[in-house]
DNA sequence: GCTTGAAATTTTAAGCTTGAAGCAATTCTT
DNA sequence: AAGAATTGCTTCAAGCTTAAAATTTCAAGC
């Protein structure tokens, strides 16, 4: 007897679960992680994101390479620096020779709040993902990695 | 010679880089699939969503029942049933019994709007998750199931 | 019946997000 | 060097999202 025929049907079926399932748990994940940030550093993810992002680059980053990494409108950007600088977090520096750009960077408040809040995010994550051990989360990894999805230019 | 020790400090590095791969592949996914909507169909995906909801349950839901189904603030629900009824693809019925309540269905315009539209989702999700066969889809499927995220109530 | 409390929904304020339009500065072309 | 296209960023309009406050209605308890 022969392996049962792959309906044509069913793997795009298969395939529409794993996102719905995907999409369930990253939305769930990052909704606990939003009320964490809320509630214990009145801040939001978008916010990390972009501290996350400066943190790397010492010297800063412009508007420009912010969005492109963050992969979100520059638009967008825009809003949420304004915020952080708003609050002392972050500052908006000229570049010399181009008066259209501008560099963002860290200050020092801003260095030290998010060194405490990617520390809490850190441990966070772990609590979530508690029962993947390293050999699930490598596999998961790997076949996510697979994806044409992740395979986008940075 | 015995196996490594496993440093207490990499399951949670490796948790948090597979953290930020599935968001990265979600996001990616999402940003997709919302451009996809827009472009074809001038719609949302929060829009889907409702829609989706609601083509299971012929006879409507409960603004309630939407938004604990959808996992979003019951606020949010208020305005995207705004904006779907205004232009006439799902509609508020009156319970009786009880004046505080009202049930959401999706009008005959709106079934067939969205049939059309949820075809072309699952074969754009088909296409967005090329190169992840059935054994792989079920396999991540259920490494994602033992999430504590992905145990919640429904 | 009246009051108190709970339930269903909407409203509100603040922030996030996008795509498109608008501005200013730079670079390219001729 | 003048005009044209490009680049970098902000602004804008519309919609999504949440948490919290406000409204209206229902359900008990007294």
């Amino acid at each position: 007897m022969t392996a049962p025929l792959p309906k044509p049907e069913t793997l795009s079926k298969e395939r529409l679960r794993l996102w719905l399932r995907m999409l369930r748990v990253t939305r769930q994940v990052e909704a606990a992680l939003r009320e964490k940030l809320r509630l214990e550093f009145d801040s939001t993810l978008p916010r990390f994101d972009v501290m996350a992002a400066l943190l790397r680059e010492r010297e800063g980053l412009k508007m420009n390479e912010l969005s492109r990494r963050l992969r979100v409108s520059n638009g967008n950007v825009t809003g949420i620096v304004d915020r952080l600088a708003d609050d002392g977090l972050v500052e908006r520096i000229a570049i010399e020779g181009d008066r259209r750009a501008t560099r963002v960077r860290l200050t020092p408040a801003g260095c030290d709040a998010f060194t405490v809040m990617a520390q809490a995010h850190e441990s966070w994550v772990n609590e979530l993902l508690d029962g993947v051990d390293a050999e699930d989360a490598h596999h998961i990894g790997e076949l996510l990695h697979r994806l044409p999805a992740d395979t986008g230019a940075r």
